[in-house]
DNA sequence: AATCCACAGGAAGATTAGGATA
DNA sequence: TATCCTAATCTTCCTGTGGATT
């Protein structure tokens, strides 16, 4: 934007001018496509077991993995998808809901869940809370008895249940039926998830297994095209830009909605910036944004322990860069410095001990980076650095209450050997 | 070659928090 | 609601160590 324009109708203006996007949604990480390239392997055979359901029979429950970005959700939901349409030209009774059970992760909402989907009377919906847990099981039944025909019941994230008691549940509930039918598709990305699962619902979830593979590069690109043509305004994008996306999504174990994120952070920049043309450029860029988005998201989360560390080593850093002291910091000066600042704050500190693992815990997170590192005769420490942009993550530091009395802190000079 | 710094990081036990159970 | 259990957190005590210095 240029300084001489007026600065009246921005959003008149901004409308008109021509953006990169025609359709925006289909950038984003909740979009099912019409077609998935290269999943028509674990269509058809996530399909063929779930045909059954049209012939009236229970079909076996599944189980499937595979990392993020391998297409799971989107397979399950596009089979569904389809599932109901058959059903519905066919007459067959077949029920479809999909539950993420990183949202509703208790046996009770499960139960919950998938028992309101059934009521459409507002009046007769379970409540969040408040019903015994059997209780809800049992108008559960009654619900899905008196729907009948068959009902696959998706649980995506299934690993992020609390307690395998909901699974082992729902595993039984067929035996409690009288005129309808329910098989189970559960989705996880962690492979050792059914290790610690209880036996009986281990055989009975797993009746079949299947495993997404990663998107190589070659594949990862195919899918860009697509979204692009949807997407994106024709020729706004540099020729390179797709094989550069797909690599770097490639080298993160071929995760698609990466690569998707990627490409729909450059294509937002450079639209931002007024580009007419995406290009490399902005995918550094987007690459980078990614990068800073995370940690401030991780630093959000910190506990305040850890906040603190790391408001110690921004300090420190701080303070030796402008005494001009060369050298990174050690895991003893931030361990004063932090002393100090618990006792400003009236927190409670801990050893030293445990800011060493805190420190390294900080360093896998990669908010900091920490190495070991031999000083020789002054002994063995830990070499601390910023990863990057000290200033962002003071910035969000600051919002956590306990930084407000700490405002205009000052490390205090401190001789330093070598 | 021996010394010795300034911590790293392992082991085990104590404390605490959160969730399940009676 | 009380209490019990478990996992996570934290402390205490400890041994180990890379390499500049002596």
């Amino acid at each position: 934007m240029s300084k001489n324009t007026v600065n009246s109708d921005i959003f008149g203006r901004m409308l008109k001018s021509e953006g990169l996007f025609i359709n925006r949604e289909a950038m984003r990480p909740a979009y099912t496509p019409d077609i998935l390239p290269h999943r028509g392997r674990e269509i058809n055979d996530l399909a063929s077991v779930l045909v059954i359901a049209l012939r009236g029979e229970t079909p076996s429950n599944v189980f499937i993995y595979g990392k993020t970005g391998t297409g799971k959700t989107a397979v399950t939901k596009f089979v569904g998808k389809e599932l109901l349409k058959k059903g519905k030209e066919t007459g067959k009774h077949v029920n479809f809901i999909y539950i993420n059970c990183e949202v509703v992760d208790t046996q009770y909402r499960l139960l919950q869940n998938i028992a309101n989907h059934f009521i459409s009377e507002w009046s007769e919906r379970i409540p969040f809370t408040g019903w015994p847990t059997d209780e809800v099981y049992a108008k559960l039944r009654e619900a899905i008895d008196k729907a009948g025909g068959v009902t696959v019941i998706i649980l995506d994230e299934v690993d992020k249940l609390k307690g395998d008691e909901a699974l082992y549940t729902l595993s039984r509930i067929n035996s409690n039926l009288l005129n309808a039918k329910v098989s189970i598709v559960g989705i996880s990305n962690d492979l050792k998830f059914t290790e610690f699962l209880d036996p009986r619902v281990k055989s009975s979830l797993g009746e079949e297994n299947m495993i997404f593979p990663p998107y190589d590069a070659g594949e990862l690109q195919d899918i860009l095209k697509q979204r692009i043509n949807i997407a994106l305004r024709p020729s706004s994008i540099d020729d390179d830009v797709v094989p550069l996306c797909s690599a770097l999504a490639a080298q993160e174990h071929g995760d698609a909605r990466r690569a998707l994120d990627l490409l729909r952070i450059s294509a937002e920049l450079a639209e931002r910036k007024g580009a007419p043309k995406i290009t490399k450029k902005y995918v550094k860029l987007a690459q980078n944004k990614i990068e800073i988005d995370r940690i401030i998201e991780v630093i959000r989360t910190l506990p305040t322990q850890s906040k603190l560390i790391l408001f110690a080593i921004l300090l420190q850093e701080r303070h030796n860069k402008k005494a001009e002291i060369a050298g990174a910091i050690t895991t003893g000066e931030v361990y004063e410095v932090y002393k100090d600042l618990c006792k400003k704050t009236r927190t409670d500190s801990l050893t030293q001990r445990r800011i060493t693992d805190l420190i390294s815990e900080l360093d896998m997170l990669g908010v900091i980076t920490a190495r070991v590192i031999s000083k020789g005769r002054y002994g063995r420490t830990r070499e601390i650095k910023m990863s990057s942009s000290p200033d962002e993550m003071m910035t969000i530091l600051q919002e956590d209450d306990v930084f407000k009395e700490l405002a205009h802190y000052k490390v205090r000079g401190q001789a330093r050997l070598i």
